[in-house]
DNA sequence: TTGAAAGCGATACCAA
DNA sequence: TTGGTATCGCTTTCAA
């Protein structure tokens, strides 16, 4: 392989020249910028990443530890992670892969090891074990998701509190007085993860601004779980109304027990779903819907990380407001 | 950070003697071993992975190529990552995750810059441009999937000419004379995704052997574009009684479109599921099945390659042969 | 505007 | 069984 001797002697110029026509970090003339990039392209030359990585003492390498089960909430996942791969490489790094299932021991590997500049983690619970051995790298972390304690390390979520508080309101204004909340799996709430919980509280406090009555259980999405659940959150509040749907994976199965038990969305039952467009636009009934901007919170995650690489500024914590798309799910309650 | 020399100075020892204590290889007395075990542990030691690299000429990593779109088929994507990035951490190794969208480019970018020791590309077209590309790179390479010319690459994949022959011959062992193909989404042909043709193939291969009917179309997995397909298959050959879908996101709108159009299944029609096993168990019929496993796939291309890098083969195709699982979506067809 | 050379932190060869 | 050290290929400081 061609080494950035060979590109210089080719070139006529020092190796150091080499360097900086590729970092532009100082001002070359443009006869010898010309000499020296013919003289790459002829060589195919790369520079070698150990090589610079240990020279320069950055990878241009970013962690993502995901949640990779196969269990829960997988398309939202991917799109996390499509995201997180795509800003990345608009900024000159890539992504090494990492599964939660590493843990913290995972965290300190790569980040010991220099093998990245920043992490991102996803699916972080309220009293995360990787938060506080984050805080202790030498390199910057972003947290997808929100811990009980997340000083000193950055977050970005969908703001869900606000989220359940908005899903509320809205089924509040077309006059329902009673609402039944579909939520993830128990293993999400067992595991602490945040959104989930937050989402409850922002639909619990809204049921007590506005003077609602509510039902609330996690949902195991297969069909059989969805049905369970149904069932009991109609004999906890059987006038019920209208559904919030905090579980993509259960969102079919509701719809299809509804309309087997012969209501019809939205004229007797209203649907208010948490998940991604597409998936609100894929199903029977085209849903009433927040949006989980996966994409937005994962580029998002990126442009954090790399300011604090670039010390823009410090940790910082950012939610993205809902937004709330109305479609065919949601109609007023009559009487 | 500390570093080598820092440890081999606190353990009393040279830096190539604790750099044979990671490695292992040479041996190390008992005592020695110890001394510099312990002031590895006392300053929590990481070898810098930049300076291993260069040193070493081996990353540790592999680079792991996925279709990071959302519109296709997102959760076996996801079970191929996850067995991957398992499987590879058991040989010692990280994954750098691409996006197919780099396209060739991004294969010379990590393999010329000598970022991983290996590549593994899934969703490989017939007529792959990334192929001739790899075959050029120093480092090995494995295709989760079959492209037209092979040649001097390693593959492995389901065989999914067998899968189709299977699922065909299942249903006319039933009785079933004339079966239909729900496909999978129209650009997946178009791209020529090979394991698509690979199943039509097989397909028609044992619709002829056996002497059936059949039509078979590409499907949209939305509920509208499902609707279509099945009435355009109906349309084309309306003594269907069996349905093959090869098409995960199709199988919930199939099944919730012969229900609502009064067919049973399994009494009336019988539906053969190619999918992971876990669909296959999460809709409201128990679907009999042929599973992609992507688990093994995914395994073995990471063994696959590790076994190349060690020498310990060449290149070779690895198929893995089709397992039916009967559940409740076939039976007999009676007259 | 450019060059020379000192690191960066490992590995592995050559000696002892 | 262990040590010394050249080497990997680049970045960046210091000089010119």
């Amino acid at each position: 392989m061609a080494t950035i001797a060979d590109v210089a002697r080719a070139a006529g110029v020092s190796p150091s020249t080499v360097s900086y026509v590729l970092s532009g970090r100082r001002p070359i003339s443009p006869a010898t910028r010309a000499r020296v990039e013919r003289s790459i392209a002829a060589m195919g030359y790369r520079p070698h990443a150990g090589a610079r990585a240990l020279a320069s003492r950055r990878s241009n390498v970013l962690a993502l530890v995901a949640p990779l089960r196969t269990d829960i909430n997988v398309p939202v996942i991917m799109r996390f992670v499509t995201s997180v791969v795509t800003t990345a490489r608009s900024y000159d790094h890539d992504v090494l892969l990492l599964t939660k299932d590493e843990g913290a021991d995972g965290l300190t590997r790569v980040a010991g090891g220099a093998m990245v500049d920043a992490l991102i983690v996803m699916d972080i619970e309220a009293d995360d074990a990787r938060v506080p051995v984050l805080r202790g790298l030498r390199q910057p972390a972003v947290l997808i998701g929100l811990p009980d304690r997340p000083a000193g390390i950055s977050c970005v979520d969908l703001d869900f509190a606000a989220t359940g508080y908005t899903a509320v309101q809205h089924l509040a204004e077309h006059g329902h007085r009673a609402v039944a909340l579909v939520g993830p799996p128990a293993g999400v709430y067992q595991r602490g993860t945040s959104y989930a919980t937050r989402l409850r509280a922002g639909f619990d406090d809204a049921v007590a601004h506005l003077g609602l009555r509510r039902a609330a259980r996690p949902c195991d999405p297969t069909f059989d779980g969805v049905a369970a659940c149904i069932r009991q959150l109609e004999a906890e509040l059987p006038e019920t109304t209208a559904f919030v749907v905090h579980n993509e994976l259960a969102l079919a199965p509701v719809l299809e027990i509804l309309r087997a038990s012969g209501r019809r969305v939205p004229e007797d039952t209203s649907v208010v779903a948490i998940c991604p467009e597409d998936v609100a636009l894929g199903l029977p009934v085209r849903l009433t819907s927040i949006d989980i901007p996966a994409h937005d919170v994962g580029a998002l995650a990126v442009e954090m990380a790399i300011h604090l690489l670039e010390r823009r500024h410090g940790a910082q914590t950012r939610l993205l407001a809902p937004a709330l798309t109305e479609r065919d799910s949601c109609a007023d309650r009559i009487g």
